[in-house]
DNA sequence: TTGAAAGCGATACCAC
DNA sequence: GTGGTATCGCTTTCAA
């Protein structure tokens, strides 16, 4: 069991590592240009054109020279080229957090995961800013100004988002995860379709007998809380089903907030049989409070849940859930972060993307049950 | 309800957009210091030394400079600052994805928040490198060789991990999220208490009566997993209970995982009654285990989970959760990134710090009854 | 207290 | 094809 393999170490020897290590102990410091250069009894110019694959080498020279780079361990120095070429190759990531609870939302990981994938093929670094949502202009000052990005990656779009005719004026590339309704201007975004998937699963739910079922949804600046609102209130209307304002909420997405509201609404009149819920996270809380009323999961109540094309929740045999799967995350992080690179580098691409939840949809014991619950 | 505030246009009209935005339309780039000391009438090396806080200058010049800064948006450009001085001013994180399952652990982003929180107050970057674990050498040569960032917060160690004598030996000053068992050399650490917290989280189930309880830990040969089952082992030594290999798991630690155990253990004879879970995410698989078999959560079986000290299940009224909190991943992320800062700096400071899980324990109905699960 | 000038490590223009 | 050199924007000696 304690037999571990050291996969690491191995695949760093065969890399340069050693001659890294010796040039260190050296005394001396990484291995600059001039050096090279000098080892080789050649310019720095043709050094630097060598590797960097200028046709007007010729190849005897680009394969010395290449050799030599790999002996010795060198690798250009970010800051300097940065510096001679004006790209810093880099792009930076703002992550909102909120202020009022101590959370991240998890998608962010995955989303991250694809588009720091897509970065690292293409020689980008990845900036990354967690701010308080309360201070998110000293992150996006400090982008512009210090000029360390190339680009910024706008996440948790509002409505009518003030960055976006910001960043827009600032001329500073960027794409938005998410929309931002009421925009005045244009620019470019990547989203999934939060009101499609929204509407399917409450049609899944009305389907399956339900009635009353709440929305658990995100504070409704947030740009993805009105979609979803809206696929709600389009699934209900196409059946005539007037929405009840009772069963619809808007808040922060914590675990507390969806225990508490399940709670009081499970052990008020006419309980609700079905849960609609936006954030994983609250969805957590929801079941909990489900547990603690000693109702079954699914038999008595039904939960659904979609956390921005993400979810841990999988589909088991018996269970309703009905939700997108974290790899699409993921991919949305792809493909932002290649569409990003695209306007970047001024290639001729497509400035919005559409993605759709990829959903899946599970068997259900089918409609719940009337509730019976003891209060307490 | 669409009444939104904008308070990030005006926090960036109270700041210096206006002038950044001038100077932009007039088609200029961002303002540099041999500019700003043209219109200052003073010499690029006062405005350096003066926006820089050095001594020699005299108040009426700082005065004047801070506020010509100010008005023009001026920001010193990182790159070249970086190029002159030597330090990037910038710090990286490898954040290994497992290639295996398509997940990122989503205590990093808590971690992250924490460690961003520190940087921003110290003038550092953030870099991140989400890379696959089958590739991580990838991108520590990348950060040695291209001297991107001054030091390292190394993510996800391994017993006796092999990167920790390599990044000693290449001199760049790193801090270990987690320990390394095992290791040849000292290191800088920051981690939290997996044994107490295991031992003390099985404690509290046998206190509750139950005997058989199951251990689904993850791969073992990453450190925390070891430690977490050293205190497992210790609870049970401590009541002369012999550990059942039968009930002790370890592997990639997915929702899917923690279903099909609980499912194929709680269907099998003398089922188990509680189970202590390694993984947020696995102990979601756990939970739809548990409900899918028409159980009900702490009344037929109990479940603990504890996720690097982290978890979304809070304190119910009468269920079994005992569990650290987020924020103290948080605060993990804090500390860690202020020791790096202190070492990198020069400052004589702890170089391991051991949290104590932030732990909650909840109130439970009691033992578990013993179950009796039709199969199928 | 201020300024001139030499780096930092690359790229890129212009000769040869 | 190859090399000299100005340049990127800043920090930092060394002089004044």
């Amino acid at each position: 069991m304690l037999n571990i393999k050291l996969p690491l170490t191995q695949a760093f020897v065969v890399g340069n590592v050693k001659a890294i290590q010796t040039a260190l102990k050296a005394g001396a410091d990484a291995m600059t240009l001039k050096e090279l250069s000098g080892l080789l009894g050649l310019s720095q110019t043709t050094v630097s054109r060598a590797l960097n694959g200028y046709p007007e080498v010729s190849e005897a020279t680009r394969k010395r020279v290449a050799a030599a780079a790999r002996e010795h361990g060198y690798a250009p120095n970010t800051r300097a080229r940065a510096l001679a070429t004006g790209r810093a190759m880099a792009i930076g990531h703002v992550i909102p957090i909120s202020s009022k609870h101590e959370m991240v939302n998890p998608v962010f990981g995955d989303f991250i995961a694809g588009a720091g994938e897509v970065y690292s093929r293409n020689g980008y670094d990845m900036l990354l800013s967690v701010v308080p949502d309360d201070d998110e202009d000293a992150a996006y000052r400090s982008f512009l100004t210090k000029r360390n990005v190339d680009g910024i990656i706008l996440h948790a779009p509002t409505l009518n988002d003030p960055r976006i005719p910001l960043l827009n004026a600032l001329g500073l590339p960027f794409v938005v995860h998410g929309r931002s309704s009421d925009a005045q201007a244009p620019y470019a975004w990547v989203d999934v379709n939060n009101k499609s998937a929204f509407q399917r699963a409450t049609d899944f739910l009305l389907d399956l007998g339900h009635a009353r079922i709440v929305l658990v949804n995100g504070l409704e600046h947030m740009d993805f809380a009105i979609r979803r609102r809206a696929g709600y209130e389009a699934a209900l209307k196409a059946r005539a089903i007037p929405p009840d304002p009772a069963l619809m909420f808007a808040g922060e997405m914590t675990e507390a907030q969806g225990h508490d509201l399940t709670r009081s609404l499970l052990a008020g009149p006419n309980p609700p049989t079905a849960f609609l819920v936006s954030s994983m996270i609250t969805a957590m809380g929801v079941r909990r409070g489900i547990e603690e009323l000693g109702l079954t999961m699914s038999r008595d109540v039904s939960l659904i849940t979609h956390d921005d094309d993400l979810s841990y929740f999988r589909n088991g045999a018996d269970i309703p859930v009905y939700t997108a799967t974290r790899s699409s995350v993921r991919d949305a992080g792809r493909k932002a972060a290649q569409m990003l690179i695209d306007i970047m580098q001024g290639r001729d691409t497509a400035h919005e993307i559409l993605l759709e939840a990829d959903l899946t949809l599970g068997q259900s014991t089918g409609p719940a049950a009337r509730l019976k619950v003891e209060t307490g």
